[in-house]
RNA sequence: GGAGGGAUAGCGAAGUGGUCAAACGCGGCAGACUGUAAAUCUGUUCCUUCGGGUUCCAUGGUUCAAAUCCAUGUCCCUCCA
């Protein structure tokens, strides 16, 4: 059996998965593109060694802001950490809102070995992008207006690659896809307060980054981090950034309902936060009714 | 009290006689997603039984035709007292 989490941001997912863990003899495997890096633990709410209570971690802090990581380099670690988990008879549980991350893990989603040229492309209007593309004639239909894609589509076809559809068939016959969900105003509201609580400890957090010139990818697309550098620079209050930041945060929440309902079978649940014990009783029910 | 300026869709803001259900931005809603994914991008956004209906502060007027012109009223802003 493996175990995937999800749902958007500030549902509860981390609560449930200890829980969970603790149930099923599991380890957890982080499914967020952010909580991988470490000194991201306040704006990437990640959970506290003691909330972890023993349960191992996987895939979590194990880089460097410096350090760059994307869903290639996760694909290969989270696959590993399955088998790992595995031979020692326990139960990998993903835990995370990173859709992409997911299903790079568990479905065929094959990515090629192919060279980041996409550098190469930079001077190229989308016009000419989208020109190059077509004289291929690969009957791709792809987003004329979505430039970091086309880029990234050309750099693979200017390599040689003949690109087939894959990416839909689950490797694991045994995943179970637990969705977390709550009517959406109930969402804002906690997503609002979380981070008006957060807010202090926040800015302790991004302000050494900022101030020493740290632009890399994590904090410069944050959620939390990156809207702190126009305060930092005099250029926006930080009411407005507090704002900025809580709009992003829904529009995210948003973004991974939409991924989620549309991009896999997951089974949801609204989460109870007057008794989540009751929330947790309804996830195993289901569990051990498949 | 006097002189000006303004009231446009959820918000901001164009439009100053017909081609206006009204540009654009924001927000909202929906969607896409194969190496930046907390990213990037798309569609939609007065109501509708899709025939049409009702809008641009209010009322009245001019006109074949008004968000646009005129009158009065209401509210707001700036300046002078």
């Amino acid at each position: 059996m493996i175990l995937a989490i999800v749902g958007p941001t500030g549902v509860g997912k981390t609560k449930l998965s200890i829980e969970l863990a603790k149930i099923y003899n599991g380890e957890i495997i982080n499914c967020d593109s952010l909580q991988v890096y470490r000194g991201l633990d306040v704006g990437t709410a990640k959970i506290t060694n003691q909330e972890m209570e023993h349960i191992p971690h996987h895939l979590l802090n194990i880089k460097n802001v410096e350090e760059t990581y994307t869903v290639f380099d996760y694909q290969k670690d989270a696959r590993e950490c399955i088998e790992q988990i595995k031979a020692k008879k326990k139960v990998p549980i993903f835990v995370g809102g990173t859709g992409m991350y997911l299903k790079a893990a568990l479905y065929d989603y094959r990515f090629l070995e192919e060279e980041d040229t996409t550098s190469l492309y930079d001077n190229l209007s989308n016009e000419e992008l989208q020109k190059r593309i077509d004289e291929y004639e690969t009957g791709i239909v792809f987003d004329k207006q979505n430039r970091r894609r086309m880029i990234r589509l050309l750099s693979k076809l200017d390599q040689g690659f003949t690109l087939s559809q894959n990416g839909f068939q689950l490797l694991y016959d045994d995943v179970i896809f637990i969705g977390l969900t709550i009517d959406r105003e109930i969402l804002y509201q906690r997503i609002h307060k979380r981070f008006d609580q957060m807010l202090i400890p926040l800015i302790d957090e991004v302000k050494p980054y900022i101030i020493n010139g740290v632009k890399t990818k994590p904090l410069m697309t944050g959620i939390g981090y990156k809207e702190f550098y126009a305060f930092f620079d005099n250029k926006k209050t930080l009411h407005q950034v507090v704002e900025e930041c809580k709009q992003n945060s829904r529009n995210y929440a948003k973004r991974q309902f939409t991924w989620f309902t549309n991009q896999m079978d997951v089974t949801w649940f609204e989460v109870n936060y007057e008794s989540f014990q009751e929330t947790v009783q309804d996830v195993v029910k289901y569990i051990d009714s498949i």
